[in-house]
DNA sequence: GGATGATCATAT
DNA sequence: ATATGATCATCC
């Protein structure tokens, strides 16, 4: 707790801004920065699962809403958190955006959500080792990234056979274990929930949502690419 | 221990 | 239902 009001974070002018208030909370606690918001830390996040990721778009000045637009749409950069192991490994996979299952003839890699999403990516790793209590894990240090040739060139490749297998009515044979680096899983409330997708015979029928995930191999490998070979 | 499939909160 | 934010739970 607090005497002090919460602290008010408007929108960074610019990636310099962006970047010098990322470095301000490297280091720091969670406990530490949900208290200059006035937010309780949560014993886990067996309900709040993405209490982290608003902890931090709040810290940051991101716009908190459910528009699909990047974090800082004036900057085209998307904010990440990344959850890591005391050695700095990720420890989940990361969620990028929802797959289309239906009217996507004719979608190419250059305009497709993916491509988008991972134009310009604000990672922010945060301790997540489950010996660790919730409100004394703390913000690693930030890493503004964009892919390289060779990354896109992975992340082009599953997208474009994960698409061939949507477009062909195979949404129900995909699994998580396809997908160099890019994996296709469930993104859902609940194994019930329904959403049109393309049908074995061209036509449309009820299946899970699905969304597009970054493999840890590769996020990992974003990470060392950074701080390790430089 | 790590990856896959399932799930939780909130806003629109 | 779909969008945002992800981690949980279970299996191998």
């Amino acid at each position: 707790m607090s005497i002090f009001p919460p602290k008010y974070s408007a929108q960074p002018r610019d990636k310099d801004e962006l970047l010098e208030r990322a470095y301000a909370i490297a280091g720091r606690s969670l406990q530490e920065l949900a208290d200059e918001l006035a937010l309780e830390v949560p014993e886990n996040f067996l309900r709040e699962k993405g209490w982290v990721g608003q902890l931090i778009e709040k810290q940051l000045g991101a716009e908190a809403g459910s528009k699909p637009e990047p974090d800082f749409q004036h900057l085209g950069i998307e904010l990440k958190t990344l959850p890591v192991d005391i050695e700095g490994k990720p420890k989940e996979s990361t969620f990028v955006c929802v797959a289309p299952l239906i009217g996507i003839q004719g979608l190419e890699w250059q305009l497709c959500g993916v491509k988008k999403k991972l134009s310009e990516v604000l990672w922010i790793p945060v301790e997540s080792d489950k010996q660790i209590p919730v409100h004394h894990r703390r913000v690693g240090m930030p890493l503004l990234w964009q892919p390289s040739p060779s990354q896109e060139a992975l992340l082009r490749q599953d997208w474009e056979e994960h698409i061939e297998k949507i477009a062909l009515g195979q949404v129900e044979q995909i699994t998580a274990h396809q997908g160099q680096v890019l994996q296709i899983r469930p993104k859902a409330a609940n194994s019930k929930a329904l959403t049109e997708a393309i049908g074995p015979d061209g036509n449309v029928f009820q299946t899970l949502p699905r969304g597009f995930y970054l493999r840890t191999g590769f996020t990992q490998q974003i990470l060392n690419s950074y701080y390790v070979t430089q």
